[in-house]
DNA sequence: CGCGAAGTTGACACCGAGTGACACTACCGG
DNA sequence: CCGGTAGTGTCACTCGGTGTCAACTTCGCG
């Protein structure tokens, strides 16, 4: 243990290095574009080389839509701390609220509109992004079955599974019609006109 | 035009060739799961270079999930031939039997589920697959936007691009289920299962 | 202070998915 | 027989990503 403190210089040198990176990132992706810059440009505008641009990302990808793997083990502690009497669909939109309050200022909150809308202009990239939300999906899956534990139909009943993705795909449709209108009107609105459409059975 | 007939031999052994490539392609899979069988493997397999490979399938994600490109026009064109009137869950439900009916002797279904759960093995390739979903969703959502005009909010509306998600989700859900169950009970019922947990507004 | 351990980095070689260019072959109609 | 056209292999190349190793920095400890 020749550590000082568990969460210490080395880890925020990384972190930094991290946000650098990804800085200097995004403005080449907004100027050519995802797919026609490449790791070695990144690398040399952020003074490093292509090998040491992977010791701090796994991949090209990661750089843009890693942040989303916290987005799993928050939203589900979000869940959690929901009322266990309170109707599940209500509990998720209440859950993806999370979504707003993660940017704050303006100037992060256009940077990070900008990179959304580089995820879905690269096919590569959105595909990603889908999978990573997948897989937030299947962490929640296991609570929401608790919750319904009243009317399940068998071992592997769909019904779960099926509640969560519908309200991801309500948080999409949401998402993509907000980022293409001309955000006068909170997100929270069109979530809660998508979410609105379903009434749990 | 020196084609004898349109759609004539050209195309004809083109096809031959896939359906070739895909069919050793699928045994190497199997065999040693998606990522660790490359592209020279294959080729080699089906007794070609490489290069040619590519002229046959555009990326070797293509091979597996490219046919799901023609479930799009498909399951657009099933969407409508239902009847106007009839509500558009009910609709999207019917249209999902589509689905079902794609693989025929049990030969060719058994092929088809190994795939399917190759297509799972892979995040890579999972990926892929959800992006794929998403443009077909994106095919049907204009026509459920026009079913639902009577009670739409605006001019991007979210909702009808929820209900088609939520549509795929529950598909999705008892897709999964149904996989990973003994296979007993038809696919048909845990789709009514999912998508019965739902009441459209 | 000096020494050794551990972490960081760049250089290099390498792999696999794709792509572009070019030459070769086969088949086809005139 | 000749010319066009499609299919193919080869080669060289790009780009994302990995393993290895040697050089360097940092840091703790005596």
């Amino acid at each position: 243990m020749s550590e000082t403190i568990p969460q210490s210089i080395r880890e925020r040198t990384r972190r930094l290095a991290q946000t650098e990176l990804t800085i200097v990132a995004q403005d080449l992706f907004l100027e050519h574009g995802y797919e026609n810059t490449t790791v070695d440009e990144i690398a040399a505008a952020a003074g490093m080389s292509k090998r040491t641009f992977f010791r701090y990302f796994a991949s090209k990808d990661d750089l843009v839509i890693g942040k989303y793997d916290l987005f799993g083990d928050r939203i589900a502690e979000a869940l959690d701390a929901r009322p266990a009497d309170e109707p599940v669909w209500d509990s998720l939109r209440r859950v993806f609220d999370l979504t707003l309050d993660y940017v704050q200022d303006d100037h992060a909150r256009a940077r990070n509109d900008a990179m959304e809308r580089i995820v879905r202009s690269s096919p590569q990239l959105h595909a990603r992004y889908l999978e990573k939300m997948q897989r937030v999906q299947e962490i929640l899956v296991g609570r929401v079955a608790t919750r319904m534990a009243d009317q399940s139909s068998g071992r592997n009943d769909p019904k779960p599974a099926a509640v969560v993705g519908a309200a991801f795909a309500c948080m999409q449709a949401a998402r993509t019609a907000w980022l293409e209108s001309s955000q006068d009107q909170p997100f929270g609105e069109y979530l809660d006109d998508a979410m609105s459409t379903f009434r749990i059975n």
